[in-house]
DNA sequence: TTTTACTAACCCAAATCGGGTGATTAACGG
DNA sequence: CCGTTAATCACCCGATTTGGGTTAGTAAAA
C-alpha cells in the first residue's frame, strides 16, 4: 500500500456485506480498507490510528446510530468523506445522514461499478448519490404550488420565521407596521391559526414558506 | 410523432444553442422539440397550445428571469418538468431554481449523452445534477462543525427561530422560562447580537442551526 | 481543580403581539 | 360593470414578551 492510497474504513454489523464491499473496495484502483468495524464506537475508539480518508458507513447499527456517530466523525474530522450505504430511503434519514455530514448514500444493492463511480465522484469532489435520491433532496427544496397565501403574505411570514418584528418587517418592505399586522391577521385566519409559531410551522410543514 | 412521444420545449435566447439542443434532443428517441422560444414571456403564452412534458430552460433570459418563469409554469402546471440549462454555478441561483420547481441541472456544455442521461432520468422519476451540484446542494444541508453554541442552546434558537417564546419553549424542554432566557443571554453573548433576528438570521448564515 | 454547561430566580421598563373594527385603492375576472 | 381579492393604513386595548442586569447551585468535563 503506496502512500498515496486511499484509506477507507467500514462500519457495517453484517459480516458478510461488510466482507463484499471490503472485497469490491480492495478491488478499487487506489483504494484500501484498512479498517472493518460493527458499531460507531468502535469505529470512533480508533479512528486516530485508522486515520481513514474515507468511511463507507451502514445507518442501521447497534449503539450509537449512524447519524450521531456522522455528526462526531465530522465535527472531530471535517475532511474525512463519509459514504452512508443502506437499505432505506426513508426521507428523514436521508436529510439527517446529509445534514450530519454525509457525502453520499448508497444502496445496499450496489454492485462494483456503482461502489466505484461513488468513490470517483466523492474523490473528484463531489457527491454520490442515485437519482431518485437526488430528486427527494431537490423536492425538499421546492415549495408547495398550491400555497393559500399571497406573495406579500408569504414575504412577510418568512420574515417572522426569521425572527423580525413588526416594526423590522415594516422598515424592510417600506410599508406601515400595521399594515404589517393585517398581514399577518390575514395569515392566522387563512391558517386557522393565532401565533407565530403555529403559523411558522405549519408553513414549514406545507411548504409554503 | 406519435402520442406517447415526449414533447419538449426550448428557452433559450442563443439560436446556435438553441438548435443544437433541439438537434440532439430530436435524436433521442421519444423526444420531439415541439417547440423554441427566446423569451419565458412567449413561452407562457404558448404553454396552453404546446402543452410540453418537459421545459429546457436558460436562466439567463432578457425580461421575465428564469427562476420566475420556472415558479410561474409549475404554479400552474406542476406535471411538467423542468430541466435547467445554464453556464453558472451559483449556488444561488442553483437554489433559487431548484426551489422554484427545476428537478435538474445541466450545464451548456453538455454532450448528447449527458442530456440524454439527463431526459431518461427525469424520465424515470429521478433528479439529474452534476455530482459537483450534487455536492453543493448536500452541502446545505450540513451544519458548521464549528459551532460555539452548546448542544441546548442550538436547540434553543432552534426553537426561536420556529417562532416560539420562552415560555413555549420551556414547556417544550420542561425547564423554567428564566432558563431559557438565561441561555439566550448566553448566545446573544456568544454572537455579538442582541435580538431574536440578528441571533436567527446569524446562526442561519453560519450554519449554526 | 478550574471551567463549562445547564439550571433557576428576581427586578424592571420598553416593546411586541393578538384581537377588534373599519377604510381606501388598484387590479383582475366574470 | 360589479364583486372579489390583494395590499395598504389607522386606532384602541390589554396581556405577554423581551432584553438587560445580577446572582447562584450542580454536575460534568478538561
Amino acid at each position: 500500500m503506496n502512500i498515496y492510497e486511499k484509506r477507507v474504513v467500514i462500519v457495517e454489523d453484517n459480516t458478510e456485506l461488510s466482507n463484499l464491499y471490503s472485497f469490491l473496495i480492495n478491488g478499487i484502483d487506489n483504494y484500501s480498507v484498512i479498517g472493518k468495524y460493527k458499531r460507531c464506537e468502535d469505529l470512533i475508539k480508533n479512528i486516530n490510528h485508522d486515520r481513514p480518508d474515507l468511511i463507507l458507513m451502514d445507518l442501521e447499527l447497534p449503539g450509537m446510530s449512524g447519524t450521531e456517530g456522522i455528526r462526531q466523525v465530522k465535527k472531530k474530522y471535517p475532511r474525512i468523506e463519509i459514504l452512508v450505504v443502506t437499505i432505506h430511503e426513508n426521507d428523514d434519514v436521508i436529510f439527517q445522514s446529509l445534514s450530519a455530514g454525509a457525502c453520499g448514500y448508497l444502496s445496499k444493492t450496489a454492485g462494483l461499478t456503482e461502489v466505484e463511480r461513488a468513490l470517483k465522484r466523492i474523490e473528484t469532489g463531489g457527491a454520490y448519490m442515485t437519482s431518485r435520491i437526488a430528486r427527494k433532496v431537490v423536492e425538499s427544496f421546492q415549495k408547495s404550488y398550491f400555497s393559500p397565501l399571497t406573495k406579500r403574505e408569504t414575504e412577510i411570514l418568512s420574515l417572522i420565521s426569521k425572527g423580525k418584528t413588526y416594526s423590522m418587517i415594516a422598515v424592510d418592505l417600506n410599508i406601515a407596521s400595521d399594515t404589517v399586522k393585517s398581514h399577518l391577521k390575514n395569515i392566522y385566519s387563512k391558517l386557522h391559526v393565532n401565533s407565530k409559531a403555529d403559523a411558522i410551522s405549519l408553513a414549514l410543514k406545507e411548504k409554503f414558506i
